[in-house]
Formats: C-alpha cells, sequence, structure tokens
RNA sequence: GCUCCCUUCGUCUAGUGGCCUAGGACGCCGCCCUCUCACGGCGGAAACAGGGGUUCGAGUCCCCUAGGGAGCGCCA
C-alpha cells in the first residue's frame, strides 16, 4: 500500500470490531463519508483490528453491514490494521534507530506507582520518563522492553482543529506514550498515525474522544517527517440526561434502529441533522449534503439523542417512500416476523393500500401492524375499542349497510361513498355513526386509513363477508 | 486529582457586534380540516447558565464562577 496523493481530500472511518457499529461511530462514518464526497474525494474504510482478543469477523461482518444498509460505501479496498504490524514495527525501529525512541524497562507495578504517587501530589498521572536518558546496560536481566517514543518535554503544541478550532496543549502534559509491547507488537498510538500517512488521510474526523490523542499523534508525524492530517473531533452523542448515551437511550448498533422500522435514509437524516446545521434546513437529499456538508457547519458540543424527532423524520421519509418498496419491507416485515409470507394477490393489495396506510405510520414496525387487517382471516378479531362500536344498534346497522351495498353495481370509492352517505342522510345519522362501526367490522379495529380505501382494497366479497360476519 | 473541550426554548439548532421584540424543526397545548387515526393548515407557551468586563451598542469579543463531557493503559 503507498500513498495515493492524487485525491485532494481522502478521508476514512476506522472502527476496532469489537461489536456492532455503534450510532455514534455510523454518525462518524457519515460525517467522513459526506466529506469526501463533498470535496470529490475518497473515502476509505480500516478495521482496526490489533486486539486480536476482542476483534471478531462477526463484528466486521455488522459495521459492514451497517454501513452497506445507510449507504455509506468505501472506496477502495478495506484496510485491515492488524495486516500492518510489520510496518508499524518498522517505524518504530526507525525511531529508534534515530533516537527518537528508546527502551523502557519499567513494570506495571512501577507504573501503577508512579501513577499513584503523581495523583496524591496533584500532578497529571504519567510515565515520568526514567528509563528516557538510561543506558541500556542497566536493564535489568530478563525483562521485555517496551518501545517508548521520546516526546518533547518543553514547550506547546497547538492543533488547529476543524471543528474545535486551535486547541493548545502544554507538552509536560504529554508522557513518552508506548509504540511497541513488551512483545514487539505495535500500540495503537503507533498504529493510526503510521496507516493514516501511508494511506494518505488529509482528513482525519473522528470522536472528541480522541482529541488529547491527536497531540501524541502530532508528535510522532513530526518526528517522522509527515504532513500532519487536519484533525476534525465532533463531539459524542449524549443520551437524553445529557450523560452518556445508554442502551435504554438510542446506543444501540444500526440494525437495531432497522429492526424499529427506520428507514435508512431517514436514520441518515437524523444523524446529520444531530449536530450539524444548514440553516434552517431539516430534510436533506442525498444530493443536497453531499452539497451542503462541511465542518464548519459542525456544532461543538455535544447533541442529545432524540427518538421523537427521528420518529418524526422517519415519518416523513416513509410519507415520500415508493409504495411497492414499502410494500416489500412490510412483506419482510411479516414473514420474518409473524411467519407469514405474502402470496402475490396479498402483495397487490398491500401496495394498493400502501397510500393510505403510510401517511399513518411513523415506523416500519406500525405500518406492518396497521396493514394487518389486510390479511386477517374471518371471522375477524376484534380489538376492545372496536368491539365497543359494534353495539346493539350498530349491528343492524351493519345489516342495512350489507344491503345497501351488496345490491351496487359497481365497488369504487365514488359509488360506496355515494351510497354509504344516501344510507347515513336516509338514517338520520352522522357519517360517523356510519364509518365507525363499519370500520370496526373491517379492520377490527378502530383506526384505519379512508373507509372507502379499506372497502375498495379488501374487494366486495371480503368486505360484505366481513360485514355479514358483524350482523348476528 | 490533572489537562483539554463544551454551555441559545424540554430536545436538535439559526445566529459570526447593530437586521434579535432571539428565527426554524421535533415535542407540548389550542383551533381548523375530518368517517377514525394520521397528514395538512393556523395560533400559543417555551431559551441566550450566572457574574464581571470591552464597546455608543453583546446571544455574538475577553475574564471568572457554575454545570456538563472527554482524556490521562504494554485498549482502541
Amino acid at each position: 500500500m503507498t500513498a495515493e496523493p492524487t485525491a485532494t481530500v481522502v478521508t476514512r472511518f476506522a472502527p476496532s470490531p469489537t461489536g456492532f457499529l455503534h450510532i455514534g461511530s455510523a454518525r462518524t462514518a457519515l460525517f467522513n463519508w459526506l466529506f469526501a464526497r463533498h470535496h470529490g474525494g475518497q473515502f476509505l474504510l480500516r478495521v482496526e483490528d490489533t486486539d486480536r482478543e476482542r476483534s471478531t469477523q462477526e463484528a466486521v461482518d455488522a459495521i459492514l453491514h451497517g454501513m452497506d444498509w445507510l449507504g455509506l460505501h468505501p472506496d477502495g479496498e478495506i484496510i485491515y490494521q492488524s495486516k500492518r504490524a510489520e510496518r508499524h514495527a518498522a517505524v518504530a525501529h526507525q525511531l529508534l534507530a534515530e533516537g527518537k525512541a528508546y527502551h523502557c524497562y519499567a513494570s506495571k507495578e512501577e507504573l501503577a506507582e508512579m501513577r499513584e504517587t503523581a495523583r496524591s501530589e496533584g500532578r497529571p498521572m504519567r510515565y515520568d520518563g526514567r528509563w528516557r536518558d538510561r543506558d541500556p546496560s542497566e536493564a535489568p536481566e530478563g525483562v521485555d522492553p517496551v518501545v517508548r517514543f521520546k516526546a518533547p518535554q518543553a514547550g506547546e503544541t497547538t492543533i488547529d482543529d476543524a471543528v474545535q478550532g486551535p486547541v493548545t496543549i502544554a507538552h509536560d502534559q504529554l508522557d513518552d506514550m508506548v509504540l511497541l509491547r513488551a512483545d514487539g507488537t505495535p500500540t495503537y498510538m503507533l498504529s493510526v498515525v503510521v496507516d493514516d500517512h501511508d494511506m494518505g488521510i488529509t482528513h482525519v474526523i473522528r470522536g472528541d474522544d480522541h482529541l488529547t490523542n491527536a497531540f501524541r499523534q502530532y508528535q510522532l508525524y513530526a518526528a517522522m517527517g509527515w504532513n500532519v492530517p487536519t484533525f476534525g473531533h465532533v463531539p459524542l452523542i449524549h443520551g437524553p440526561d445529557g450523560a452518556k448515551l445508554s442502551k435504554r437511550h438510542g446506543a444501540l448498533g444500526v440494525e437495531a434502529y432497522q429492526e424499529m422500522g427506520y428507514l435508512p435514509e431517514a436514520l441518515r437524516n437524523y444523524l446529520l441533522r444531530l449536530g450539524w446545521g444548514h440553516g434552517d434546513d431539516e430534510i436533506f437529499s442525498t444530493a443536497q449534503a453531499i452539497e451542503w456538508f462541511d465542518m464548519d457547519g459542525v456544532g461543538k458540543s455535544p447533541a442529545r439523542f432524540d427518538f421523537a424527532k427521528l420518529e418524526s423524520i422517519n415519518g416523513h421519509y416513509m410519507r415520500e417512500a415508493d409504495d411497492t418498496r414499502l410494500a416489500l419491507l412490510v412483506a419482510k416485515e411479516l414473514s420474518t416476523n409473524a411467519g407469514h409470507a405474502l402470496d402475490e394477490n396479498e402483495q397487490t393489495r398491500l401496495v394498493q393500500a400502501m397510500p393510505g396506510l403510510k401517511e399513518r405510520a411513523k415506523t416500519l414496525v406500525e405500518l406492518t401492524d396497521a396493514a394487518g387487517f389486510l390479511f386477517a382471516k374471518r371471522p375477524l378479531e376484534v380489538d376492545e375499542k372496536a368491539q365497543k362500536l359494534l353495539d346493539t344498534d350498530a349491528r343492524t346497522l351493519l345489516g342495512r349497510m350489507h344491503g345497501a351495498l351488496q345490491s351496487l353495481p359497481d365497488w369504487t370509492v365514488d359509488s360506496l361513498e355515494t351510497a354509504l352517505r344516501n344510507l347515513g342522510d336516509a338514517e338520520n345519522l352522522k357519517f360517523g355513526k356510519i364509518a365507525q362501526p363499519l370500520r370496526a367490522a373491517l379492520c377490527g379495529r378502530t383506526t384505519s386509513p379512508g373507509i372507502f380505501d379499506v372497502l375498495v382494497v379488501l374487494g366486495r366479497d371480503e368486505s360484505l363477508a366481513r360485514i355479514a360476519d358483524q350482523t348476528e
């Protein structure tokens, strides 16, 4: 792998495969993707699997699926960090040879003690550099040393962060970080820098939690004489209470959002709006998002996750979504969750009912539920509220409706509406008194799409049969 | 403990010294539409964390306080 200086902007998403694609990570990926697309650059994916103990193939798959579902397709090949350990180590050895790194033989106990005293004395908890200039001949027997970076001790570094603005930190706050473990494997801090450099990354857009890491990484770039990428540290997503995002509050994998019935474009729109703004705009097409996205629109403060707004946006996208696509999604939901595979007739009926259905649902789960009456077997299960509507008067009225509808020459919204309104007038009833019992009989519940649409979608035979079921 | 970051309606945000009597969206409340539920329309309540400066003028600049967050591993 070599640096590709051809593209002006190269971003990357670098998750560690230790679980699902976390919602916060998904947003980070989205920002990187958008930034790259906006600038006509590249968006690369690097799997940070150097922690062999915790990394799993399932997690890699989950991340890939999540990104795919959200439509965040990476450019180029996926880089696996674990496969690059030799190169990372080589860089460490180069640093060692140049006197910019050194062997450290301090034991874990010593390190712990160091932190303890530092803390009690009110100093930062740092490695004190005891092996920094010590002669290697003093090395204890039988101890495998780690390689530490010889970080500058005086002065300070300022990073002009694309999100946070200029941030300065004094060098005495940073200790000599470990580059190579005692077993010779590279640490994260080394690997990221080497990989980002080798991959030609120009913009490192990642979570806020890496802000202080950026300074150590900056020093590494400097020691190697490499160009330092632009950093952009985006604030983390918080829960509704302002604290860390908990599972209950949305700290889930994107597949969980899929299961909750959200559309990918809705989740994407929501995530984009969370911590980024473009004037008063709320809804963005992909093209608009790409056109408008830039780092200066990213907010500096952490945002709280709000399901209510996600639902609202999802409702918007559901209403806009294609009927056939929605019907397919509902069918899938039905077959996986209810074991009910729709036949061709049912599928057609579902598509036909979709315009009335999708306007009333905020998620695919609600949509599927609302579509239930279409496939219900007679005699219908009637829920409690609907049952209440079907009192004796209503049932006799249903009998008359049955009579009036039975003789209709054609079964269309117009003819049905005329017939039923006439009946209402004749009986001197408000139309609600007609529609509600009819809805209860037809759907087994008190809410549904417009009643004429329901009749048409169900068809003459099924409608009349369902009405008849409730008249005796 | 130390360092860094953050702070406009309940939430997401607009706002880059006068356009702010602080705008939009979600949510909430009321009304309208109406066959139910939604959608849609109209209207309403609702915020510049607090205190000092700078300035003719501060939500916007500076300082302090408070609150929140992150980092401080031979994890990533």
